[in-house]
DNA sequence: GCTTTTTATCTTGTATAAGGGATAAAAATT
DNA sequence: AATTTTTATCCCTTATACAAGATAAAAAGC
């Protein structure tokens, strides 16, 4: 399954998209703390219950990992009932 | 400008595109926050001063503007630089 | 299997977001 | 321009995310 272009309804499956995209880079949450300025163990709760997480917090790991997100409608191309 | 595909990099753009959403159904803040279960003023706040909302409530709210987000790298198509 | 690395989970204190309630300010409608 | 609607901003209390520090648990490497 290719996380990329994947629709993301829930911020679980947001917090699963970014443990892929940092382990395609190969970092470990300590790596990527560092970047952003967090201690390796708010990767690990951002990665696996990121509901109550902040925007600001998600925006500075998405610049880290050079991503940015899309807004759009559900249902538009990529939508998994078309696969 | 087109809210559409729009790259959002910050908090403070995914909060004008979601009023955009929004004033595009053609909803106030208050009922949009009733299907959300929320007070208007925080769907303000949500809109004009997001960076610290938790994950949730935005999700919450993408759903109910019947939105979803896609991650992507940056430089991506549909890049402000690209147009 | 043992060691090292990586990730997840505690505790405690502090800062701040959330939410009710009220209202000011701004925009729209007539 | 007056009224109605919509949006932004106060106060106050409560709940909780955040952070540091420590450590347990799991994975990877040798």
């Amino acid at each position: 399954m290719d996380m990329k272009n994947y629709p993301i309804k829930t911020p679980q499956q947001l917090g699963a998209v970014l443990q892929g995209c940092r382990k395609t880079r190969q970092l470990t949450q300590a790596k990527v703390g560092e970047r952003v300025g967090l201690p390796q163990k708010e990767i690990s709760k951002l990665e696996l219950n990121p509901a109550n997480t902040s925007l600001a917090r998600v925006f500075k790991l998405l610049a880290a990992l050079d991503m940015e997100i899309v807004v759009r409608e559900r249902g538009a191309s990529g939508n998994p009932s078309e696969w």
